[in-house]
DNA sequence: TTGCGCGGAGAACGATCGTTCTCTACTGTA
DNA sequence: TACAGTAGAGAACGATCGTTCTCCGCGCAA
């Protein structure tokens, strides 16, 4: 048990990288393995199965999301910066060569109805990044019904960025969610 | 020779219906063939490889939705209801209970760098709803930068209503749609 | 030094896949 | 009726996958 705690990062840390890159299904564990540097036996002492580490690579994804976002919206002075941060967030990941797209739509698109547990992280992620923003549109004194639009273009925004490979589409994303803000925050009417 | 063209519409419809439930690589030649009524040895006549399948899949589901999409807006009388109007067929596609997504996002997430010919399918596909906002929008008399935009709502609506089985996407996305054309027309400044 | 137990490398196994091949039965013609 | 050609049903093939098993070598107690 040298690195116990490492071997099960690298891991994971290696799956993930082969999932995204190329789907769930087009990577076999043997690519893992020798990803990782870990040998099958401890693969499979740690991850029951090959699922089951497709939902560990989901939930580090997950953490890590939320303190990428967290790290670029809690530095803003007002909620309002802060829902913007998030596009920028966007923007920067657009442009990083790895780019392929959201792991977590991508993984929900392949896996559907046939990974029942993955489904599951995915959508915990998603309705995760959705109350974070309700928070946030509570906070800067936005009407309720805003936070799925802005929710709606930072989804978006991933898809275009990823399929089209237009990297604009964070930019595209920012000015329609400052409008959207400028306008329900003017005057605070209910839908 | 008896019914050539039927044949092969049985098997790009079953193969459609199969790969679009549970994923591309999750369905086996056999399962479209048992799908379809068609024995293997006409499919390989057909199409050379399963990969030439998918982009005919693909390409009929182009065909499709471009009809759905023209069906609903081509009615409207001005170019302001026929952008809205794109938003309600979402809402009706979602209501669909066979609904899991949008098949390009599916396959481009499941296939990617896996499959080229599978990859600029779904680009085109992109590339070409967009060119038709775009046209929307300029009929609209609404600066170009609107399109982008309402290109974000329509795609992050698939996409939640997807992963989140929330149906009401549509009508958020239509609503954002609005304040975004409401706030383009009023004055028409160049960003 | 001599056993002993554990962990790693990789072979093995059963299943499944995409694709091809074989064999059988049928249709149309003399 | 006899025959040629074709098309369908399903077996076969090679590859690959997830998962398990075997065997070898190394570190450690007496």
């Amino acid at each position: 048990m040298t690195d116990e705690r490492t071997a099960r990062e690298r891991v994971v840390t290696a799956a993930d990288e082969l999932f995204y890159a190329r789907g769930v299904r087009a990577v076999g564990m043997d690519a893992v393995r020798a990803a990782a540097g870990v040998p099958l036996k401890r693969i499979y002492a740690m991850f029951a199965s090959k699922e089951d580490l497709l939902v560990a690579v989901l939930e580090q994804r997950r953490t890590t999301w939320d303190a990428g976002i967290a790290s670029v919206t809690d530095p803003a002075a007002t909620a309002r910066e802060q829902l913007l941060a998030i596009f920028d967030f966007l923007d920067d990941w657009f442009r990083e060569p790895t780019f392929r797209g959201c792991a977590f739509i991508n993984t929900y698109g392949e896996m559907g109805p046939g990974s029942a547990a993955a489904s599951a992280v995915v959508r915990e992620q998603k309705t995760a990044f959705g109350e974070h923003v309700a928070r946030l549109v509570a906070d800067a004194g936005a009407p309720a019904w805003l936070a799925p639009q802005i929710v709606l273009l930072a989804e978006g925004a991933q898809t275009v960025a990823a399929v089209s490979g237009d990297a604009d589409a964070a930019r595209h994303a920012r000015a329609a969610a400052e409008t959207l803000l400028d306008a329900a925050t003017r005057t605070t009417v209910s839908a």
